[in-house]
DNA sequence: AAAAATATTGAACATGTGTATATTAACTAT
DNA sequence: ATAGTTAATATACACATGTTCAATATTTTT
């Protein structure tokens, strides 16, 4: 049993129309009836596939992700690691939102929910969690490595934020030696 | 000349309905025209006072926050100042958002728009700026002290995430403690 | 190629959104 | 207490939302 083409060509038509959309206006304001009448697809049948229009960006940002994620697998990754390649894996983060900066500028949007936020999150926590298994097993003091990797985590994305603000302007150059300075000042205060 | 009883009758009783509506369900959920019934104010009256719900929730934020800036003002903040006193700093972010948990829970929900966050964001970061400014006037290498700053406060706000990600069952004993253990491990990665 | 399965459509309905305007009511300043 | 000011109301309008359902069209299976 294969996937019904009238499915596909349904949420193609969708996902099409709403790349036009944004073009032209901010994801908040795009409606669905206006992205049903764009993509020739009844009103009806677009909420038995999405339950509004973040749905259908969404769908969008799952495969942006993934493309994160394969970068972040290349092969170099299995055979060394150590202190070198946690730069090397902060640049990858800076490049992906490079690459896909228009989206990234949807995502950090204030008027967006947080979901997309979360979603870069929970991805860019596993691999920092993956990274931290690998460097520290010697279970340190009597840490809840949880929040060990969110205050991590979330410090990086820190500095996405600050990017984001700046309107892109930093290079990735620049913006990986601001990193390097700012781990090099090891504690965070004093 | 005062301000008019009446806008401060009709601003009462929206906030009010959003505070009694809020207990049955989120936020996400409440339209302008359910408020608008049980408030008794004209739905056009609204629309002249707030552009959406979020500007009546908004409204009680900023109260929040005013709350949070006056606490950081205490006394002893301009008599001695360093190390130790950024961990009583931390706290104080911790006891802060434990008093308004009920509506922390509602800003880090993912379906609230980032506005919320980013303004907590921008408290905290406001903090960190002072505390940054005091310590450490030996202007460091050749840092932007913005990105810095933002990688720190988002770190400090990782925690938060964290922390209503397991439900706020964390003490904030416990949660003082983490953070201790995780700035002693100095440089985030090793 | 025909039958069976299922996705899409069109239409309708109750409710919400955001805006505008004439009328009424409440408040402020004198 | 009154006149002048301004906020709130009632009403209306065009459009959006989310759901339902019978009729139709398309795709898959046999």
């Amino acid at each position: 049993m294969k996937q019904d083409l009238r499915i596909i060509k349904t949420q193609d038509s969708l996902r099409h129309a709403l790349l036009t959309l944004l073009k032209t206006k901010p994801l908040e304001l795009i409606t669905v009836a206006e992205l049903c009448r764009l993509a020739k697809v009844n009103r009806g049948t677009f909420y038995s596939h999405y339950k509004d229009v973040h749905g259908v960006f969404k769908h969008y940002l799952e495969v942006i992700v993934e493309d994160f994620r394969q970068s972040y697998e290349e092969p170099y990754h299995k055979t060394n690691f150590h202190i070198q390649n946690i730069e090397a894996d902060m640049i990858r983060i800076f490049h992906h939102v490079k690459k896909y900066q228009d989206f990234y500028q949807i995502i950090f949007d204030e008027r967006i929910p947080m979901m997309y936020f979360y979603l870069l999150f929970d991805t860019v926590r596993s691999f920092m969690k993956e990274t931290l298994d690998e460097i520290e097993l010697q279970s340190e003091s009597n840490i809840q490595v949880d929040y060990l990797i969110s205050y991590q985590t979330n410090a990086i994305l820190g500095i996405l934020i600050e990017w984001h603000r700046q309107g892109y302007k930093t290079s990735i150059q620049e913006l990986n030696q601001q990193l390097i300075t700012i781990l090099s000042i090891n504690s965070p205060f004093r």
